[in-house]
RNA sequence: GGAGAGGUGGCUGAGUGGUCGAAAGCGACGGUUUGCUAAACCGUUGUACGGGUUACACUGUACCGGGGGUUCGAAUCCCCCCCUCUCCGCCA
């Protein structure tokens, strides 16, 4: 969520920023600022009355005490009247706020200065780029062909069973998916010194806007209903990964500056609805309702977001390198740029068998943003409290990293040769049919 | 699902509808004393949003799980909801 402050004594520079995501957020600017500022005059002007208000009921007690219910009772009728309209002001002070609050919501993050102002994906800077595209001596298969053939998966009976966009892994598919969850972890805890988290994997409605899932983009996601009972609909969600936990967990909270930079990791399955996105690219397993991911998270100083979100993406890019693929990294531009992030890193891997990258990692520091919505704070040593920066990455996700591996170990056999990092997890040094 | 208990400041824990933003204790911070440490003693010690000031000072409002209600006035009375704990049932 904005600072309402900032906007109101930087509106120009708020709107600038909006209006290079391109999606007219810009244009409801003015909106917030009337709302909030019929909020402030109401909001005086209650304040004073329930001030005389406080200070007779004061004098009512006092009369009482002394024992002259004549004058008490003259004091009471005065203030009745002023009751009155605290009420009326009191209700609308409340219905203002919401309704700019509700709009304020709805506002995405400002990009950050230094993000490339762009509008699609076509606009996005590359980074770097690491290793290079393998060579084939024979015309490599895609993983739906090499899944199918070496059974790691079972596309049919997992639509059979749960419907379009779901995977079963079967016998190595699925030790190759806990391999790669294994590795992952062990990487980012062992090397990179995450706490590792395992949460719940249903989260309420104040976790899916306190990281911006809502209210805006609420259809994107499923809701779970207990039994038939309708009226549990809408309390809880499947996350639609794992930062949507993790980011929560110190919701509401005041942490210490002593205990930041706080970095978690979690491996969860992350379910998303994808409405409307089905047909587009859904062959096999690039777009599911449900995959593995393993997510990084941190809290930082504002003054060490950026820093830190540099070596987080460093942190997932190590899962690429030491599983020898082939990647490259792009930075988000303002127009291509998720709603809570004010800066984006994707990192996309080269999927042979696609003849195309795909992308397995966005890492973005929310800054404020986040905090902001979930009233998530940090007290400085000179007892200041600050909206710490919150970053999220993935480390990767799972699934289109499966495709990239499969895709890229494959021999002319149809065989795979199992990278030498997942050989201690997996136990062999092929896989066969 | 059934029965019961309970949610008050960083923590523990008081609180007859009226000087209650809330006793007391602990902790923390500052100070005095002191070879050092400890102890003792004194003092300070919540959050948010406003006004005010160069900055302080000062000052207004709200907040005792959340939301409503009664009242001139609610931590206290009434209603609804949420959460936690204990026991029982069911269950991986």
């Amino acid at each position: 969520m904005l600072d309402v402050k900032f906007i109101r004594e930087h509106a120009d520079i708020v709107r600038q920023r909006l209006a290079t995501r391109n999606a007219g957020d810009e244009l409801k600017i003015d909106q917030v600022l009337a709302l909030d500022e019929q909020r402030r005059t109401a909001l005086a002007e209650v304040e004073q009355l329930k001030a005389s208000r406080n200070r007779i009921s004061k004098e009512i007690g006092i009369l009482m005490g002394q024992k002259k219910p004549a004058e008490a009772e003259a004091k009471k009728t005065e203030t009745r009247q002023i009751g009155d309209r605290i009420t009326a002001l009191d209700k609308l002070v409340a219905e203002v706020e919401q309704q700019r609050d509700a709009l304020l919501l709805q506002l995405p993050n400002l990009p950050c200065e230094k993000v490339k102002i762009g509008k699609t994906a076509e606009d996005n800077p590359e980074v770097r780029v690491w290793g290079q595209k393998p060579g084939f001596s024979f015309k490599p298969k895609t993983h739906v062909e090499l899944c199918e053939s070496l059974k790691l998966i079972d596309f049919a009976r997992a639509a059979k069973i749960s419907g379009s966009g779901f995977i079963l892994y079967t016998h190595w598919g699925a030790r190759l998916e806990r391999a790669l969850i294994q590795m992952l972890l062990n990487l980012h805890t062992l090397e990179h010194d995450y706490t590792e988290i395992s949460p719940p994997f249903m989260v309420n409605r104040d976790c899916m806007v306190g990281v911006g899932q809502f209210p805006k983009f609420v259809d994107q996601y499923y809701g779970v209903q207990e039994g038939t009972d309708a009226s549990t609909l809408g309390k809880l969600f499947l996350i639609p990964t794992a930062e949507t936990p993790v980011a929560n967990i110190h919701r509401e909270e005041i942490l210490k500056e002593s205990q930041l930079p706080i970095r978690y990791c979690a491996y969860t399955p992350c379910f998303r609805g994808e409405a409307g996105a089905a047909g587009v690219g859904t062959r096999g397993m690039i777009r599911v309702h449900q995959f593995d991911k393993v997510e990084l998270i941190k809290i930082t100083k504002p003054e060490e977001g950026y820093a830190e979100l540099e070596k987080l993406v460093a942190n997932a890019e190590r899962v690429l390198q030491l599983l020898g693929l082939h990647y490259r990294v792009v930075q988000l531009c303002t127009g291509d740029m998720g709603f809570s992030s004010a800066m984006t890193y994707d990192i996309e891997v080269w999927a042979p068998g696609q003849g195309t990258y795909l992308e397995v990692s966005s890492c973005s520091n929310c800054e404020d943003f986040q905090a902001r919505r979930m009233n998530l704070r940090f007290k400085t040593e000179t007892g200041e409290n600050k909206f710490p920066h919150i970053l999220n990455g993935s480390g990767t996700a799972l699934a289109r990293l499966f495709v990239a591996l499969v895709e890229t170990y494959q021999q002319a056999d149809g065989s795979l040769v199992v990278p030498e990092v997942l050989k201690p997890y997996l136990k062999t040094d092929r896989i066969t049919a």
